[in-house]
DNA sequence: TGGCCGGGAGTAAGCGCTTACAGTAAGCGC
DNA sequence: GCGCTTACTGTAAGCGCTTACTCCCGGCCA
C-alpha cells in the first residue's frame, strides 16, 4: 500500500509485520518446518503487504549455493552454440538456476580470468566448450570443487564429464556419403585447428579416406575456423590451388555455406559440379540453396544432457558415466549428389 | 602450498597469515585508503600462499551491487539477438559485469517469473528486447530502483530509455529500393505481430505504398514470425493466395531466407521472377544464393550503446537522452532486381 | 498424576565481507 | 615541547538470511 520504499523489506519486517520471528518465516520460505496454519496465513498477508521479495544474496552467503550456473564458449554468434544455449536454458530453469553467458573469443587469458570470476562469484558449476585451457587448470578447478563438464574435449580425469557428439563417427559418416555418391577427390574445410573437435573431425576425414583406399593429399584440405567468411576463404583457397575435387566436407554448416558461396561465384554449380556437405544441421541449413547435406548434431540434447549431469554434480551426486558420445546422423538434401563424369582441372589419375 | 582445504580461505585467513586485521586487506582489496608498501607485500604474499579469492557475494551483501546485469530476450537462436549478446558482453565485461542471460521464448508468465527472479538475485540492471510484458509493469520495476533499457519499445515513461534501429524508416528504404525497381506488387512477410517492430516495420511497409500511391492489397501480407520455417510457410501460403507479386519484403533474414526456398521450389527465380528484400543483415546473409539484399541494423552499435546507457544508469547518472534511433541502411545484394515485363498470374492492372 | 513426545515457535550465532569510527605514531611548524 | 596533521591500522557493527538449539505446551500413556 504505503508508496515503495527505496530500500526493500527485508525478512525482518515481514517478522514484525506478521507478529512472528525472522526464522519462522524463513522456515515457510524454504518449507523447512512444520508452521500452523494461521501462523503462514499472517505471514503470507504481511509479505503480500510489503511487497517482500527474499534476498537471494543473503541466502546464498548462508547456504552456499547461488542456484547459477555459467557457460562458457568462444562464440555465441554461431547458431549451433545458440542451440545449445536454448538447450542449457531449458534444464536450467527446469531445476531453479539461472544462466551466466561468458563468450571468450577464443581468449585462454579471459577464460582463466572468466574461471576466476565465476568462482569468485560463488556460481554453482559451469559448462564448456570451445576453450582452449589446458586440462591441468580445468582438473584443477574441479578439484577445488567447482563442477565442471565439458562439450568438447575429455578432459582425463573423474569428476569431469564429456557430452558431445561423436565426431569422429560424423566425420566418417559424411565421407562414406560422399564416397558413395562415387567422389574420390574430396576437400576438406578445417575448422580452427586449436580445437579438438576440429581434429577429430578431421581424423574422420582421414580415416574415411584410408579405409577407401584413398591417399590423402594436403592440397586438399583448408581452414574455414568453422565461419561463413572462413569457409568461403578457404573455397577461394582450394580453388586457387589448381587442384581438382569433386565434393567439399566443411567442418560445419556454416563454412560449408560460405563454400556454397565460393564455389557459386566460381561459376561451378553446386552440387551438379561439386558436392558440398557440412556438419551440425543447423535450423538454417534446411533453407540454403541449395538445401545443405549434413551431418545432424543433437544440440538441444547434448545440452540438456550436459546440464543435468552438473546439476547432479552441483547436488553431490556420482555420476556413473564420465563420456556420453551421442550419435550424429546423415541428413541428406540437395548440395550433394553423384560425382560428375569429368572433372573440372586436372591431377585425378 | 598445503592441499587445498574444502572450504575456502577468507578473508580472516588472509588477515592472520598477513599479521594485519580484515579491514586493512579489505581496503588493499578495494584500493581504497593507503596501505603501507611492506603491508602491502605481506598481504599479497599471504594471498598467493592461501590462494584467496574475495567471496563477491559476501561483498555484494554489504555494498548492494552485484556487478550482474541481465539481458532478456525471447529467442537465443536468432542469430541477430546473438549479435546484441555479443554487444553487450563486450561492453559488460569492459565495466567489469557478467551477464545472465534469459530466453523467454516470448512467455509473457516467463518474463513476469524472470523479472522477479532478478530482482530477488539482486542483480543490477536489465536490458529487454522482445518482451510482451505489460509497459506499466516494466515501469513499475523501474521505479522500484531497477534499471532498465529496452532494445525494442518505448516504454513512456523518463528513466527507461530505448535504443533500437529505425525500424519504420528501415522498412522504408527497403520498399523504395524496390518501388526503384519497377515493382508494384510487393508482398511483405510480417514478423511476430504481438512484438512491436513488427508493426513498425509494417508500418513502413504501408507508408511507402502509399507514398507511391500504391493501394495495399491486404492479400500480400502474411505472417512470417521471424524464422525460417515461418518465412517459407508465409511465402507458400501468399503463393497459394493467388495473388501476383513480384517483390517480397521480409521483416527479417531469417524469414528472407525461407521465402527465397519456397520460392525457389515453386519453380521461380530469385531475383529474375521475384525480388526479395530482408531486414537485419546478419553475417550470413552475405553468403546466401543468392546473397541477401537487406536492411543493415548496426547490432553491435545498439548493444553497446544500451549496455552503456544501463551502467549509467545503474551508477545512478542521469541519462540525458531516452531515445536513440539508430539509423538503418540499405544493402544491396543479388536477391533484388527490376521487376519482370511480364508478371506471372493475373490480378495486376 | 507424572513423564514423554512432538508440533510449533523463538533466540542468537554466524556466512564473508565493508566501512564508520577510533586510535596511534611520526612529522612538522612555532 | 606542544598541538596539529598525516599516514596507516584496528575494532566492531552490520548486510539479510539460515539454522542449530532451546523452549513451551498440550496430549497421551501407564
Amino acid at each position: 500500500m504505503a508508496a515503495r520504499q527505496r530500500t526493500r523489506p527485508t525478512i525482518y519486517d515481514v517478522a514484525r509485520e506478521a507478529g512472528v520471528s525472522t526464522a519462522t518465516v524463513s522456515r515457510m520460505l524454504n518449507d523447512t518446518g512444520q508452521i500452523a496454519p494461521a501462523t503462514r496465513e499472517a505471514i503470507e498477508q504481511a509479505i503480500e503487504r510489503l511487497g517482500y521479495l527474499p534476498n537471494t544474496i543473503a541466502r546464498s552467503l548462508v547456504t552456499k549455493s547461488t542456484q547459477t550456473i555459467a557457460f562458457l564458449l568462444p562464440d555465441i554468434t554461431n547458431p549451433f552454440y545458440a542451440s545449445l544455449v536454448s538447450g542449457i536454458q531449458q534444464v536450467a530453469l527446469e531445476s531453479g538456476h539461472t544462466m551466466l553467458l561468458c563468450t571468450t573469443e577464443g581468449d585462454p587469458e579471459r577464460e582463466l580470468e572468466y574461471l576466476n570470476l565465476l568462482r569468485a562469484k560463488q556460481v554453482d558449476g559451469a559448462l564448456m566448450d570451445g576453450l582452449v585451457v589446458p586440462p591441468e587448470r580445468i582438473a584443477q578447478f574441479v578439484a577445488d570443487g567447482f563442477p565442471i563438464v565439458c562439450l568438447d574435449r575429455d578432459v582425463r580425469s573423474r569428476s569431469v564429464p564429456l557430452v558431445q557428439v561423436d565426431n569422429k563417427l560424423g566425420a566418417r559418416l559424411a565421407m562414406e556419403h560422399l564416397l558413395g555418391l562415387g567422389h574420390r577427390r574430396i576437400a576438406h574445410i578445417e575448422g580452427a585447428p586449436e580445437l579438438r573437435i576440429s581434429a577429430q573431425r578431421l581424423g574422420g576425414y582421414r580415416e574415411a579416406l584410408a579405409a577407401a583406399g584413398i591417399r590423402e593429399d594436403p592440397r586438399l584440405v583448408a581452414t574455414g575456423r568453422f565461419s561463413e567468411d572462413g569457409g568461403y576463404e578457404a573455397t577461394r583457397e582450394l580453388l586457387g590451388r589448381d587442384v581438382s575435387f569433386t565434393a567439399v566436407f566443411a567442418a560445419n554448416d556454416l563454412s560449408a555455406i560460405g563454400a556454397i558461396n565460393a564455389l557459386t561465384q566460381s561459376g561451378l554449380r553446386v552440387p551438379e559440379d561439386v558436392s558440398v556437405i557440412g556438419f551440425d544441421d543447423l535450423r538454417l541449413s534446411a533453407h540454403t540453396i541449395p538445401p545443405l547435406t549434413t551431418i545432424h548434431q543433437p544440440a538441444v540434447e547434448i545440452a540438456r544432457r550436459a546440464t543435468e549431469i552438473l546439476i547432479d554434480l552441483i547436488n553431490g551426486r556420482r555420476v556413473r558415466k564420465l563420456r556420453y558420445l551421442l550419435e550424429p546422423t546423415l541428413v541428406v538434401r540437395s548440395s550433394t549428389a553423384p560425382a560428375p563424369r569429368r572433372r573440372r582441372g586436372r591431377g585425378d589419375p
